[in-house]
RNA sequence: GUGGCUGUAGCUCAGUUGGUCAGAGCGUCUGGUUGUGGCCCAGAAGGUCGCCGGUUCGAGACCGGUCAGUCACCCCA
């Protein structure tokens, strides 16, 4: 049995699952689309490289995280841990003209090597836009609000958008340095990571979720506040597209997100659905140079893990409920009948005629065929025996009202059309 | 990677302080007369009690390990 078991962190995906998984995917291609993002698919797999130089060698995705592996022809491949650095490849290698714009959506699976939780597993799957080349505010506004467009088309309520700002490179020492000589003389009473970030990583130990550092980081200064004018000014216009556009949104001046590629905004969705990991979605504006290309691109983007995207739904009562799986049964009495049914059925299909329509092979008794077109929902019965055959015709049974009626092979369409 | 909880028929679960404990409900299959579902009744199939080892006269029950699930931490989606 457990040889037949997915892997860890995997999981076998059946209707009616793959029915809500069609609604994710559809109204992706149904939303982005119409902010004129275009979809891209990319490999699943691709050089090492190309996740190391773009999350950074030092991030725990590619430090502990990666599915690593190497070709028959010795070259380090990594199964992609996020979509962002696939699709910068992809626009690298095609070009992007100076003042040119890339918007593009993604969504596919992506893998991780973590301990699998609620909301996460290793084989994962996100939706994410990225718009690349583009550098202005209203951009940003119009990207937040095009992912909160996409969340309440899934018919999520309850999200909210956390916002922050991370400024400009420029402003970084600034802040660090700021939040240093603020986090030091309380470094003793820090978790042992915190103690660890203050030399490291400063700006995460404004969300660390242990409460004692949590206390001291309520207290620590805005980021917002420590930043330039050009800095302040592009996230007041990012806030003020997302007032006009009439999104709502919370300032949240602790959250800073991983990534050091990251300038100016930066945001999340969260919802109280999910338990733990309670990040429907994040992105921000990052600066990121393409391989080969002495420009560094900006570009805003975004990604949504589509477990969570559902686990939402799910707490909303959302789920699809497993519903019919036949539409037209035919049922077969006989020998000669069956091959009668398994040419019907195929005229059907031919014709268009009778949705769904599976035929009995099983030469099982009448009760028996019944009983399994019952079982799945069929809301029509095509019965042949040998008299049928005879007569050059069908017993058709409305398996709603339990009206039956017997109908010659030329009248079958219009019954058909009448009755499923 | 760390910790808590869990692991018995397809599903949901019972199984007292280790000794007819391998069970129930649901589901499935067959039947309740000659070609008819959903209700009802009857019968049947189906599990080496996650796996390995140990303690014991004897373990599904106790111990250790391992695998898996789940939740939380880390990190993130």
């Amino acid at each position: 049995m457990a040889v037949n078991e997915p892997l860890p962190g995997t999981s076998d995906l059946w209707e009616p699952e793959v029915s809500d998984w069609l609604l994710l995917e559809n109204k992706a291609r149904e939303v982005f689309p119409r902010y004129g993002y275009s979809e891209l698919r990319t490999p699943i797999f691709e050089r090492t490289e190309v996740f190391v130089r773009n999350l950074g060698s030092e991030t725990d995705v590619v430090q502990k995280e990666m599915y690593t592996f190497q070709d028959r022809g010795g070259r380090s491949l990594t199964l992609r841990p996020e979509g962002t650095a696939g699709v910068m490849r992809a626009i690298a290698n095609r070009g992007l003209d100076q003042g040119e714009e890339a918007r593009v959506f993604y969504f596919g699976p992506m893998f991780r090597g973590e301990r699998p939780a609620a909301g996460r597993r290793r084989q994962f799957h996100q939706v994410g836009v990225e718009a690349v080349g583009a550098d202005s505010p209203w951009m940003d506004a119009e990207c937040i609000a095009m992912l909160t467009h996409f969340i309440e088309e899934l018919g999520i309520r309850g999200g909210k958008v956390m916002l922050n700002t991370r400024g400009l490179p420029e402003d970084r020492d600034a802040v660090s340095a700021a939040l240093k000589e603020y986090f030091l003389p309380h470094v003793g009473g820090l978790c042992e990571d915190c103690q660890r970030r203050l030399d490291s990583n400063v700006w995460r130990m404004l969300d660390c979720k242990n409460p004692a550092c949590h206390e001291v980081a309520l207290e620590a200064p805005k980021i917002l506040d420590l930043l330039c004018d050009t800095s302040r000014d592009f996230f007041a216009r990012v806030c003020q597209g997302l007032r006009d556009l009439g999104v709502d949104f919370e300032l949240a001046p602790r959250l800073v997100r991983g990534l050091d590629y990251y300038v100016h905004t930066v945001f999340e969705i969260t919802h109280s659905g999910l338990g733990a990991q309670d990040a429907l979605a994040g992105g921000g504006r990052y600066r990121i140079s393409l391989p080969g290309d002495k420009r560094t691109l900006e570009g805003i983007g975004f990604a949504a893990g589509m477990e969570r995207l559902l686990l939402a739904r799910e707490s909303l009562g959302l789920k699809t409920e497993a519903g019919a799986q036949t539409d037209t049964y035919l049922i077969s009495l006989g020998e000669n009948a069956i091959l009668a049914g398994l040419k019907l059925a195929g005229e059907l299909r031919t014709k268009k005629l009778g949705g769904r329509v599976k035929a009995d092979f099983s030469a099982r008794s009448m009760k028996a065929q019944m009983r399994t077109a019952n079982r799945e929902g069929a809301s029509v019965v095509l019965i042949q025996g040998d008299d049928e055959i005879a007569k050059g015709v069908v017993t058709c049974r409305n398996m709603k009202t339990s009206e039956q009626a017997t109908v010659s092979l030329a009248e079958l369409a219009a019954w058909l059309t009448k009755h499923a």
